[in-house]
DNA sequence: CTGTTAGCGCGTTCAG
DNA sequence: CTGAACGCGCTAACAG
């Protein structure tokens, strides 16, 4: 078997020249159909298959697509939601002939963001854990090779998902409910926050807001601190489950009994909300997709739609 | 600001040639103190960033490394533990400037494996879930850029961390102890079946075993079978939290006591095994280090050593 | 130890 | 619509 054809030779084969056969392969510019035919022909006949470096580098384009995930806490990296995102990113990029590199952002970022600017080996960046103030002070430098996950971009409805478990539980007669939300600082907070509120004002229920950051740590602590604060609480939703774990911990703990005396719901449907004991009850939230509109959208040069990824509420044992 | 400084204005203000400059910049080959040192102090006056595209297609190496995942399901890409790993590989790789992708792979993968040899695009591979015979049947043109993560490769001592949890099972009295192992076909599975083996024989008590597939579902099934297989059984082993939990479950709904009537151990410890209820004792497995010295080794070229990780126990409540 | 000279493989101006 | 030539930025052989 010879060495691997190039494309000098598929265009030599073709009888047009590189330059056609390159503007044929890469679908970029005008060509006849007769030299397309022709172009196309060689290509599989000599079973051509382009080097995907090279390409990148004529192109001036990078080779990876930076995840970079902006956080109080350095560790998020392990965060179930950015493991998650993050190899599905990588599965993605995977089609592109790209690979995915994650780095962790302070919430004050700007220095490290121009660094990615300048990072001529980035095809494109995708920014999680964004706000506003964040967004506005982009490096200019960022063309269009950047996008959002979360509230911006792709990201899930997670004002409708919560919004469902909501009304699931006023449904059954739940009428304290307080809500452990996400960080105040996270533009993805928002959302669900206002739908609670939203909500309880329209059937006249007391907003009862205790503060979260996706941990099971907190989700514990703020627990503590509803039954304290206000003892008469029949429910207890979250944005995530992971808080919702450390609800149940903290629940059972107490001796409460889970759904009886208190209904707890989730968010997200990892893994291990239908293992635990009593299965939570939750809304799904389609990582996986949004991390690959994600990618599509930064690396496509795409200004990032806002598209709105549907939450479905999975009924189980805890609400 | 002027454009880019390239290696030619490096070596022209250095006033070297450019093979020196590069032969400094890049670490390979002779030098002699005098240029190095001039080298290094005009790349660092103009700001010089070699460009790592570039760099690499001129070595004819490629940009991103594979984290090839052979399981029977292709969902396994959603696995906790290959989440860690792939997210912690896409860490590891930034220092290198490459990316990370992820692909499943089927338990007979000798044709994609093919494929995958032939991508230039390709650095190094990372395999997961292998045996034996797949080693056996690597296509030869993987060079030296290739690694495995898990029994062969870096690993972690899975034989020691279940050991430890048993010797505890026994210490606190118990004495009739299934475990529910790994699937036969993944070489990792056999090292923590073996320990377990040896110290029930070594103990004289009664081998019990279930096979599992590292899911909560197994783990489900599983428990309920060794409950009418074996009435006796005070305590189940598993070699994998998901499972564990699964089996924390179908205890609870089954209305017997953990630890009192049946003690239960995990191994991985996963985030969520500290936020269960009762929280599950198992012993760690830092995926995040072991995949990180996999990507270090097949992108360094070197052959795979069998580095084995420590695995601590973490006594909770199950245990 | 150093410099010269070819590549690495493809994209893209720009004239025709 | 097409082709020739140059450019991307660096590394590796090979003389010296």
């Amino acid at each position: 078997m010879t060495s691997r054809p190039q494309l000098a030779e598929v265009a030599r084969r073709a009888g047009v020249s590189v330059a056609t056969a390159s503007r044929v392969l890469s679908g970029r510019g005008p060509a006849s159909a007769a030299s397309r035919d022709a172009v196309r022909g060689a290509a599989t006949e000599l079973g051509y298959v382009p080097h995907p470096v090279a390409r990148r580098l004529a192109r001036g384009a990078g080779t990876r697509v930076l995840f970079a995930v902006r956080d109080r806490r350095a560790d998020i990296l392990r965060d179930p939601f950015v493991t998650r995102a993050a190899t599905a990113m990588a599965a993605a990029a995977d089609a592109d002939g790209l690979g995915v590199t994650v780095r962790h952002l302070p919430l004050d970022a700007s220095a490290e963001l121009d660094r990615i600017a300048a990072d001529r080996s980035i095809a494109a960046v995708v920014l999680a854990g964004h706000d506003r103030a964040l967004l506005d002070a982009l490096p200019a430098a960022l063309p269009g090779r950047f996008g959002v996950i979360g509230a911006g971009g792709p990201d899930v409805d997670s004002a409708a998902g919560v919004s469902a478990l909501l009304r699931h539980l006023h449904l059954t007669g739940r009428r304290r409910i307080a809500l452990i939300g996400g960080p105040p600082w996270l533009a993805a907070s928002r959302p669900p926050m206002d739908a609670y509120t939203g909500l309880m004002h329209e059937a006249g229920l007391p907003v009862r807001v205790m503060t979260g950051d996706f941990t099971a740590a907190r989700g514990r602590a703020a627990a503590q601190t509803v039954l304290r604060r206000w003892p008469g609480t029949d429910a207890i939703a979250t944005v995530s489950d992971a808080t919702a774990l450390g609800v149940l911990q903290a629940l059972a703990t107490a001796g409460i009994r889970v759904p009886d005396d208190i209904a707890v719901t989730g968010f997200d449907d990892v893994p291990f909300a239908a293992s635990a004991y009593p299965a939570l009850t939750t809304a799904t939230h389609p990582v996986e997709e949004i991390a690959a509109a994600a990618v599509r959208a930064a690396v496509g040069g795409t200004p990032a739609a806002a598209q709105l990824f549907p939450s479905h509420p999975v009924l189980r044992a805890t609400a």
